[in-house]
DNA sequence: GAACTGACTTGAT
DNA sequence: AATCAAGCCAGTT
């Protein structure tokens, strides 16, 4: 296992409930920036393995896409993260910055 | 070990 | 808003 995949675990664990993150902002605080794809596919791989809570992890519109997307939705509204009709979630409010982020939402 | 795949992202049309 | 195309790189075959 690579340095990337691990750190792309750790980061994943550390979001907190009622956040969210994009694949790309896990990639970047991961390290690779470019990695956005490889953080979907760890997840895919690691998940099950790692107890990630890649419900949590949306891509950069704030869609759950693949095949469990309604069941994780509810998931995300259990914690708190709103989603709108179309079925995004409000990124402005609940995106994830990141480690340092204890700020939580800002006005 | 080369080719193929894909839980993504960004920019242009 | 929706569609098309190119880039990126770990994991699987």
């Amino acid at each position: 296992m690579k340095d990337f995949t691990k750190k792309v675990i750790e980061t994943i664990s550390e979001i907190p409930p009622g956040r969210v993150a994009s694949y790309g902002q896990i990639a970047s605080i991961a390290g690779n920036p470019r990695a956005a794809r490889q953080v979907g596919r760890i997840l895919h791989s690691m998940s099950a393995k790692h107890s990630l809570p890649w419900h949590r992890v949306v891509n950069a519109k704030g869609e759950v896409v693949h095949f469990k997307a309604d069941r994780q939705r509810e998931l995300l509204i259990k914690e708190g993260v709103e989603i709108d009709v179309h079925g995004r979630i409000k990124m402005e409010q609940f995106r994830w910055m990141g480690p340092a982020d204890e700020d939580w939402i800002r006005g």
